[in-house]
DNA sequence: GTATTAGTTCGTGAATCATGAACTAAGGGA
DNA sequence: TCCCTTAGTTCATGATTCACGAACTAATAC
């Protein structure tokens, strides 16, 4: 297993944040995670708007999530916790997510 | 050539507009029509940011805009000529359009 | 050690994408 | 009228990306 990826908020681009958020499961697990007051273990997300999600699926998008700048993980213990990137992505993107998560 | 689709306001879902705006090349031209005060015809586009864009390549980001709902087009002589449909997505997208045109 | 749980990686068939070539539709002359 | 030009579309295909089951890894508990 290899060293989890976060770019820096300078390397994220609006086209990555629009990549990402433009798939439906994706958005419902950042809309959610943006939500919470702590961090969350993807599995809580294998099944998202009444539909299951398969494992691995779910891994890879948590892997784009968090290659694109969304949200940052950290193993602790055997599970993996993730936040959503929130407070940088509003400063170097002034309203965008507000008005995304207001339109899903 | 079929006939032009344009699906009504109510039919565009936000998945769909991030999808259409994730590629740059349509975010560009997206861009460009918003800030246009007349209808323009997609030929003006066959360089976007110093690159050329193929003209299939260029017509087919054009369909997917147009089915999309972003964008209206309508042949006008040998030309099609496309607006951003900016009020229609602002009434339905609250600021929406505004974020992602200013962070690009 | 084995077992369990959480998540990742790999392999592959399916779906989507980019683009050159061929085509269509609309005018504009001779 | 027929040919030419311009603007854009459709088709075919090779390349890329995607989804997901199977196998694997990492951490903890017993």
């Amino acid at each position: 297993m290899r060293v989890l990826v976060h770019p820096p908020i300078e390397d994220v681009t609006l086209q990555a944040v629009l990549y990402a958020l433009a798939d439906p499961v994706r958005l419902a697990v950042f809309a959610d995670l943006v939500d919470a007051t702590e961090p969350k273990a993807c599995a809580i997300y294998l099944t998202v708007n009444d539909t299951p999600v398969p494992k691995s699926t779910l891994s890879q998008h948590f892997r784009i999530l968090r290659e694109h700048g969304l949200i940052r993980s950290e193993r602790r213990g055997v599970e993996m916790l993730s936040t959503a990137r929130k407070d940088e992505l509003d400063a170097k993107f002034p309203g965008l997510i507000d008005s995304i998560l207001a339109a899903a």
